[in-house]
DNA sequence: GCGAGGTGCTTTATACTTCAACCATCACCT
DNA sequence: AGGTGATGGTTGAAGTATAAAGCACCTCGC
């Protein structure tokens, strides 16, 4: 749009780029959105449990071992505040259960409860079966392809963002500022 | 450890005998978290607006008639109360304004105003140069695969659920029930 | 007209999410 | 040992999201 475009060999490229990857992106969120209020309005009313309860206790359920909250965190690829608050409610369901961690005071170990267990082996099959649905707008050789795309969009995204979380090194704290500063503008 | 440390992240949940629809669907979702937390944190800090608001008055931008609050919450496949929230903040910023609808009594007409104007269009170019850059792992021809496959699966999911909020057609109300009603199980 | 039912918006309760501050513990180093 | 800095977890404020209830207004049929 505004952008300025010197190079006349790049400008072609950039011009019909723009309008494919802003197409392509709005049109992915436009599914996105749509599964996911399928997925989670089908597992509050079936199994009374939220999407993101149920993408934690997955994560649990490949751990037998447990995990601590900060692989949660990472897993799940949101804060750890966030992976705190989840933890809290499904522990008060008694379906998660915190323990120290054996050797490292600061962690702390999750792991399904028996409950769990049971309860997440029901809801996964229920889970599965909609994605199955959900997604059957695609052949076979359409579910590869895209399994392909979205194989080399992961790539470049992680090697463009190599560690989502960084802070400056040099310890120097980031300065105070108002969480969303609105009025700075 | 334990740890597995391979990619850490939502897609590795996936294990060999899962449907591949779920695969593709897990690549999915750590793709759309890492693209969305780099447009959010973008957003945030240069343009101290949030991505909701965002995309609001990026809806508002391609209306310049004004949009009830009804649209806004279908374009934006958001609630209702939702949509009263958001805008309430952007209202409070003075980006955009309500009025009342000339002859409907019931609905009010949203519209960015001057500064809402101005402000959204420096954002957008910001945007779309991000998304350009997100989207830089796929080639022009993988896009368009991509834009391609997108398309056949929004088909898809229109078709399967004709609408969304679908209620008792029979006058009947819904039973009341907590809303997170976990205490059934 | 007027009442019944539908539509548009807001409100309320609950939950998720982020960012940033805070606290405790650990690791390392001298 | 003792201090310094990094790491793990929780907390608090602000914002986003849903579902469901409530209110105001409109429409249609009698």
């Amino acid at each position: 749009m505004t952008s300025v475009r010197r190079v006349a060999d790049l400008e072609s490229r950039v011009v019909d780029n723009d309008h494919e990857s802003l197409r392509v992106w709005l049109r992915w969120l436009s599914c996105s959105q749509r599964i996911q209020q399928a997925l989670r309005s089908r597992l509050l009313r079936q199994f009374h449990v939220t999407l993101p309860q149920f993408d934690l206790m997955a994560q649990l359920e490949r751990h037998p071992g447990g995990l601590t909250m900060r692989e949660l965190s990472h897993l799940l690829m949101v804060t750890g505040g966030n992976v705190t608050g989840v933890t809290d409610r499904l522990e008060a369901e008694r379906l998660v259960a915190r323990r120290p961690h054996p050797t490292d005071g600061r962690r702390t170990s999750v792991r399904l409860t028996d409950a769990g267990v049971r309860a997440f082996r029901k809801m996964a099959a229920g889970h599965e079966q909609w994605v199955i649905e959900l997604f059957d707008g695609w052949s076979t050789r359409q579910r590869r392809e895209a399994h392909v795309l979205l194989g080399a969009l992961k790539q470049h995204l992680t090697a463009m963002a190599p560690a989502a979380g960084r802070r400056s090194r040099g310890g120097r704290a980031t300065v105070a500022r108002p969480r969303y500063p609105r009025e700075v503008r």
